[in-house]
DNA sequence: ACCTGAACACCGTTCAAGT
DNA sequence: ACCTGAACACCGTTCAAGT
């Protein structure tokens, strides 16, 4: 631990630059994306903010997608494990919620979980726990072990789909185009949309989520794998 | 107009510069995206095809991310309409699974898919489409709107996952690290996973994809909205 | 081994000026 | 109105050189 030869708090109140290692690579990177969204960590921005160049990081990280990743799994790590009581389905449906919130709140970081692929421990011990729950939930080993890959893919796909919607969002714009695109089909020529603007429109992200979950649930529950 | 002063195929035998339109714009862009992928269908790059600079695009397009949106729709309407034989669910799989082969071919573009919020006229088809499949199905219309949502979602998101996949892939990598990571989980610790690492990994992605295609059929058929 | 300044090869977007 | 050269403010990554 080199951080001892400083006089107390000389220059400037920097505490005495640390010694660079992955993890404290990944702290400043999660900090970063915490407070100023994930399209600020990039490595030059991260490198700056360690008091260094970019080229110092690629010892620790192979390039900046690794470090997203990274990221990303630090994130996970915040996952509430299922709670003590309730029904399977009930503690699984939480699981994903709290997953999905997560990301919800982080809209970079959720569409480029996406677009990643996660390995991480955090992540790996997401996947145990939900298979885990589906166990005891009784479905066949096969369909839980597809089922968790289209549970995940679902929440996540939501976080990033609903990501742009909160009030400050530059993609606002994306979502009111699609909106009155549905809202002003033509019904001569598009009919079922038309009829359904409404509903395809309509419930708050949490009800679709919940109901997109359950629907997950049964079709997994009900379809035999090959 | 000064491209006048040229003899009849004066030098290099460029084709007298087109007027510029919106729809050139976005044939140059689905151009390049077919022969050099959607990373290289940046402002820089197409104004240079077209022979102009970058600030002369801005005049048909709003930014980068609408280039791509509007690539993406003309893709789009390259989905296979529905076959006018065979059950209602054999078709809907066989529309999903077109759209999905459409993007699976075209790795950047599926990512780019799930991120963007399409809106185009090829993408409304589509949901009509999917609409009218359902209603013949018999499907309740509020599950109907919500269930077109996840069908649409799983196929963009599995064809994007899948799409890393492929032999000559930058991103080989992150599939095998996780890979390796599921293969080798450690029973003590994560039990259900080694015990599936099989099935986890296992499968044709035309198979999981037909399997998942069905399970959400079976959850949006059995799931009442609330 | 670890670290880094500087360079290479790009980006998107804006803006003042031209036609 | 439409178009554009040039500039602004960034990127990721590599590499030769230093310690």
């Amino acid at each position: 631990m080199p951080a001892s030869s400083d006089t107390p708090s000389s220059r400037r109140e920097r505490p005495a630059k640390p010694a660079l290692t992955r993890a404290g690579l990944v702290a400043a990177a999660v900090a970063v994306m915490e407070t100023e969204g994930l399209h600020k960590v990039t490595m030059r921005r991260i490198a700056q903010e360690l008091d260094t160049g970019p080229a110092s990081l690629y010892v620790y990280v192979r390039n900046a997608a690794e470090l997203h990743a990274a990221v990303l799994d630090e994130l996970l790590g915040r996952v509430e494990p299922p709670s003590e009581d309730g029904t399977w389905r009930e503690r699984l449906e939480k699981v994903l919620t709290s997953y999905a919130h997560l990301l919800l709140d982080r809209p970079a970081l959720a569409r480029s979980a996406l677009v990643a692929r996660p390995s991480g421990p955090h992540y790996l011990d997401l996947i145990e726990i939900l298979l885990a729950l589906l166990a005891e939930g009784g479905v066949p080993d096969g369909q839980a072990a597809w089922g968790v890959d289209v549970l995940l893919q679902h929440a996540t796909a939501t976080a990033a789909e609903h990501a742009g919607r909160t009030p400050g969002a530059r993609d606002r714009e994306d979502w009111h185009t699609l909106e009155t695109a549905l809202r002003d089909a033509d019904p001569g020529t598009r009919p079922r949309t038309a009829a359904l603007s409404g509903p395809l429109l309509a419930g708050p992200p949490d009800a679709r989520l919940s109901w997109a979950i359950q629907a997950l649930i049964n079709g997994i529950l009900h379809t035999p794998t090959p």
